[in-house]
DNA sequence: TCCTATTTGTCGCCTTGCCGACTTTTTGCC
DNA sequence: GGCAAAAAGTCGGCAAGGCGACAAATAGGA
C-alpha cells in the first residue's frame, strides 16, 4: 500500500521512471518513509552519511551551523528533487550538514546508498542518469559561485529569482509565478548578504516593478525583462 | 603507441584503473590525445560541448569570461583531474567556458560522452565510480561556496591553501610543499577578491610564517596550525 | 644578455554592504 | 480573537575590501 504510492511518486522522477516495480521494492523505500512536519529535521549530520532521499512533497532546506551557531543554508529544494550522500560515499569534507523541512509538511522517502548502488549496478542505464542529474547539480553550482564571486546583491538577487523563476514556473509565459517558501532571511543566507540588505534591495526590486515578494507566493510580470537586466 | 602510454597514464586514475585494453581503446582515446603548450586553449567554448578530458600531465584552469570581458576562474586542475563536459549532456546553464593550460606544458587526452556513455553502459562499477567523482566535486563546491558567503578574505585564503596542501602533498607530514602554478590574481579570482588584496594579504601570512608563496612553490610549515586558525 | 611583458607591492580614497538597534507588521497557535 | 514569536522594515555609523594608479621586481623569449 505504502508502496504502491512511492513507487508511483518515484516514477514519476525523470531518475526513476525506467525502474521496474521490483527493482522499486528492492530499494526498500517502505521502511525509509517518512512524514515530517514543518520545522522537523529530517537528518542532523550522522544520520546523513549512508542515506538518500527523494522530496516526494513539500519543501527542505539542507544547511549547516557554523562556529558560532549561525545558520548556513546551503540548498533549497522541492517536490521531486534528490538530497543527501549524493556522492554516494562519505570521506573527505564531511561537514556537518542537516535537512530541515520549511514551508509546510512533507513527504520523503529515503533508501540507503548500497541498495542504490545495487540498482545501479544492474541498470547502467540508470547510473548514467544519476551521474547526468549530479552533474547538472555541479553545473548549477558553479553558476552560483561566479554569482556571488562576481556581482553585487542586487545582481545575485536578479539571479537567484530567475533561477527559481526557471526551476517552479510550469509553462514558458514570460510571467511567472510560483508558491514563496522562503523569508527574506533565507534568501539573504543563499546569495551570501545580510538579512536587512536583502530586504532593502528586495524592496526597491518591488518599487521598480521587476517582482512581487510575498509570504503565499512570488510572482515576476517579466522574467525577460529580469534576463536583460542581469545579462 | 601513443594508446599504451595513454591506457597506462589513465589506468593510474581511480576511475578508469579497471578498464581492459579493449575498452579503453573504445574510448578512442589516440584522436583524442593533445599536447599543449602553456596559455594554449584546450576549448574555448563551442568545443567544450560533447568531450570529456582527462588531464595526464600539467595544469589547467578552467574559466569564463563576463561581460566587461574579467576572466572568472571558476577552478584549476592539476594531473589527474577530469573536466569538460562532467554532466554528460548540455542544456540548460551552459555558460561560455574556457579551458587553459597555465604554468608549463600539458598532455591531455579527450574522449566523447557518447563513447564514454557507452562504456560506462556495459560498466556500470564505473558508472557509479564516475558518480561518486562528480558528487565529491560537488561537495567540494559546497565547501568553497560556505567559505566565499561566510568568511573574510584572510579566513576565505586560509581555507583555499588548506584544500591545496591537501590536493597536492605526496604523504602526510605537516609540513607541506608543492609546486605552484598560480599568480597572486588566480587565487584572488578563485577565493573572490581583488589581486591587490590577496596580495596584501598573502604578504601578512608570511610575515606570520604560516606560509611561503613564491612563484616555484608553496611551502606550508605547518598544516596544522593553519587547520587550527581556520576553523 | 637584454628587453619587454607580466607579476607583485603599496597607497589613498571611496563605496558597498555589515552591524547593531529598534519599530512595525505578520503569523500561527491556544 | 488575542497573544507571543517570527518576520519585515528602517536607519546611522562604520569597516572591509574595491578600485585606480603607479613603482618595483621578476620572468622568459629574442
Amino acid at each position: 500500500m505504502q508502496l504502491d504510492s512511492n513507487f508511483i511518486v518515484l516514477r514519476k522522477h525523470r531518475l526513476f521512471s525506467q525502474l521496474t516495480y521490483k527493482e522499486c521494492s528492492e530499494l526498500n523505500i517502505e521502511s525509509g518513509f517518512i512524514q515530517k512536519k514543518k520545522n522537523e529535521f529530517i537528518y542532523l549530520n550522522s544520520l546523513k552519511s549512508d542515506r538518500l532521499y527523494f522530496l516526494k512533497k513539500g519543501y527542505v532546506k539542507i544547511g549547516a551551523y557554523d562556529k558560532d551557531g549561525n545558520e548556513i543554508i546551503k540548498e533549497v529544494l522541492h517536490q521531486g528533487d534528490i538530497f543527501g550522500q549524493l556522492s554516494l560515499e562519505g570521506g573527505g569534507s564531511d561537514e556537518e550538514e542537516f535537512a530541515q523541512v520549511i514551508k509546510s509538511d512533507a513527504s520523503i522517502c529515503s533508501f540507503t546508498v548500497a541498495d542504490f548502488e545495487n540498482i545501479l549496478l544492474k541498470r547502467p542505464d540508470l547510473a548514467i542518469s544519476y551521474s547526468k542529474l549530479v552533474g547538472l547539480k555541479f553545473k548549477a553550482l558553479q553558476l552560483r559561485i561566479s554569482s556571488i564571486i562576481h556581482k553585487d546583491v542586487r545582481a545575485r538577487l536578479l539571479d537567484f529569482f530567475i533561477y527559481m523563476a526557471m526551476k517552479e514556473r510550469k509553462d514558458l509565459n514570460d510571467a511567472v509565478v510560483f508558491a514563496n517558501y522562503l523569508t527574506h532571511a533565507e534568501v539573504a543566507s543563499l546569495i551570501g548578504c545580510t538579512r536587512q540588505t536583502a530586504t532593502t534591495f528586495i524592496n526597491k526590486m518591488e518599487e521598480e516593478g521587476l517582482l512581487s515578494f510575498s509570504r503565499k507566493e512570488v510572482r515576476i510580470p517579466s522574467l525577460k525583462k529580469m534576463q536583460d537586466l542581469a545579462q
